[in-house]
DNA sequence: GGTTAAGCGAGACGGTACGTCCGGTCTTATT
DNA sequence: AATAAGACCGGACGTACCGTCTCGCTTAACC
């Protein structure tokens, strides 16, 4: 294995509420609270959103939310997680195609509306509460970047990139910029930008101007 | 010039108060409130930060906090362009050792506590109120990145970049990556890193594992 | 019989929890709820009573306090009722010591911590549940209330008292005046103010000032 | 003078708020919601009054109402001392009238819906709040206790009562029994009832059984 | 140099949402 | 079948801030 370098893969603590004593919760109030807390994020964003909105509109006592989240970020975290899309590689023996078409995947998840309301927001949260950065990533980041590494993978055992490749890097620099170019600076990530960087990994090389 | 699409430089609509009849500001006042934001924006962090505990921290009632300011992110983006820092690169004759430098500074900046704690969450107002974005991108962003494209301009002059290398991207690589890693996943940019981004941009060679 | 107005005897509607079918009810527990209910208005009041707190003390479910008792109140005033005392008057033959006795008694029950802090705050409960306030009546007043009158029964066959004086008088006389003074201003009912109460009924003279 | 025994004729503490800068508070808003508590308070009892209720009848954030008031007991008390009556005892010449229609007016106001309502639980409140206990005795109790002890000093000037009567404990012995009677036990205090307490303190003479 | 409009501190005010407590009902599992 | 445990909806609690709005006071600008 290449990148083994996980080391935050712990296991979830997510929605076991603490205590030994096995509270049982109902799972139709937890799918209506999921629900609502997502139609609510997805039609005013994350800091416009109220538990007292989520309590209303899912038909359940405020005391009821706190009882089982922790905060507004672990309710909004767990809800999006619900439904965070785990994207797969495709693998028609063409790297430029299955590489660019992977990107856009990528890309295209950013620049749901959903996702592009509520992640810079849910990632300032996540910066001032480490262990639900971790909820994040395990949940939401990780399944998708193992898939990416495991793409390149492929790539490696099919010649296409050098074994030594740091497979990691490229992860990170595919994310980093797709991540800032849409929900920092707003702006489409388009076919040619998609190209320049498969261009970048494949054959390790900048893209140029096109004047 | 290689590099005018910064079509986005929009003069600052900033603390211009709208009115007609010239207020007279009183200048001490507008200091006291400044520092007061910058203060607290450090200790407690952007979402902790409130109009009244500013007020009462600079002496100041809080309708004159209103009256020069629109919100909150306009208060501490005015606060934060105040003593953002502009950095300037180094011109040894050694690219590798003027880029690294150069990546240095904008990870230390980024590492740097009250922009580590504020920023991702202005950047979180940000991403739903453009006028903002646009006062952060002339005030904060756009000094910088003309430092960084005026650098790399150098290096075409030079011979050590083709001359039609995009510049732009290497701008914006060199940014999504350090913001990435610090902002979004807390992991300090260190010597090997900034090393591999100057190789890959002097060199156009990707990182490889050390094993 | 010369009181025979004690028209509200009616018969205890109290803990029968209504039903039909005779529901089997665990004595033990009703124990250990009166006994909690107890200790918990001696502690903290009345208004500070919760039915979780009570529930909790006494190792109980909610339900079942709710399943026997129809409010708090009910509960309450059963508590009391447990343990609420039942005086005797004394016959030396000498009914200036007797009545005194007497008077103090009612006015030391009144004075006790339990009662003084719980009795003003279940006052105020009867005040808007009648059906309460008759349950209270029959097993708290009405037993004192004929140890009264038949005291005065026995003056009056003494030759101490006319046999036309109006005994219930007498008796509202007495409690009305120990609960005002204890209960409502919580000034203490001394000797001296006994002895006036005693001078008044037995020999038809109102308290003059010592001066 | 012949009952300076008030001792606890202490300035009111009232709704002088503490602080020494005195703060403006507008006038017709606290006009407003202590209309509203009276309002609510004769409608649904002090028991089922909230604070949410009176700030809403009142048009009134909550904030405002705990701004002026430290609780619901201070905020009835001072709604309720706006309006309850001073009564003046008449001064025919024929004390049997004049007592009797004082002793008619203090049973009156007992009887009033708004009074018979929340005095009970207002009493409950204050058994656990000296202070509230003391601005009410100040504020409502005072003024008429020094009304019936004129009264009966008139009766003393004209003779038809002994100097040296205890004037405070006929006072007392008025509002016990009426207090009594009407609030706790609900019974009207009829002429006949009147007449006896009028008797036993001209006359210094039993009320007798009519059969 | 006196007037006058503004900036200004202070903070009252109507609101919204917070996070908590408890009431009273209902379900599940245990005894 | 009664119970303990406690989930659940709902309503009110008392608090924190919001953004707006008077109040007087001070101060600079223009008569």
């Amino acid at each position: 294995m290449r990148y083994m370098s996980l080391k935050r893969m712990t296991e979830s603590t997510n929605p076991q509420p603490s205590a030994g004593a096995a509270r049982r919760r109902n799972p139709d109030t937890q799918k209506r609270i999921l629900e609502a807390t997502l139609q609510l994020v997805s039609d005013r964003g994350y800091s416009r959103l109220t538990i007292e909105g989520i309590a209303a509109r899912a038909g359940v006592g405020k005391a009821t939310i706190y009882r089982w989240w922790a905060s507004k970020g672990a309710l909004v975290l767990d809800a999006l997680a619900q439904v965070f899309p785990t994207f797969t590689a495709p693998d028609t023996g063409d790297p430029d195609h299955d590489l660019t078409t992977l990107i856009d995947s990528v890309a295209a998840t950013m620049n749901e509306g959903t996702y592009a309301i509520s992640i810079p927001q849910l990632a300032a949260e996540l910066s001032s509460d480490p262990e639900l950065a971790d909820e994040f990533f395990v949940r939401c980041v990780l399944p998708n970047r193992i898939t990416v590494l495991h793409f390149f993978d492929r790539l490696i055992d099919a010649g296409t990139l050098d074994a030594d490749t740091d497979i990691e890097f490229l992860a990170d620099l595919i994310v980093s910029i797709v991540f800032f170019k849409t929900l920092i600076l707003h702006r489409p990530v388009g076919t040619s930008y998609t190209g320049d960087l498969a261009n970048l990994i494949l054959r390790e090389r900048l893209p140029r101007t096109s004047g």
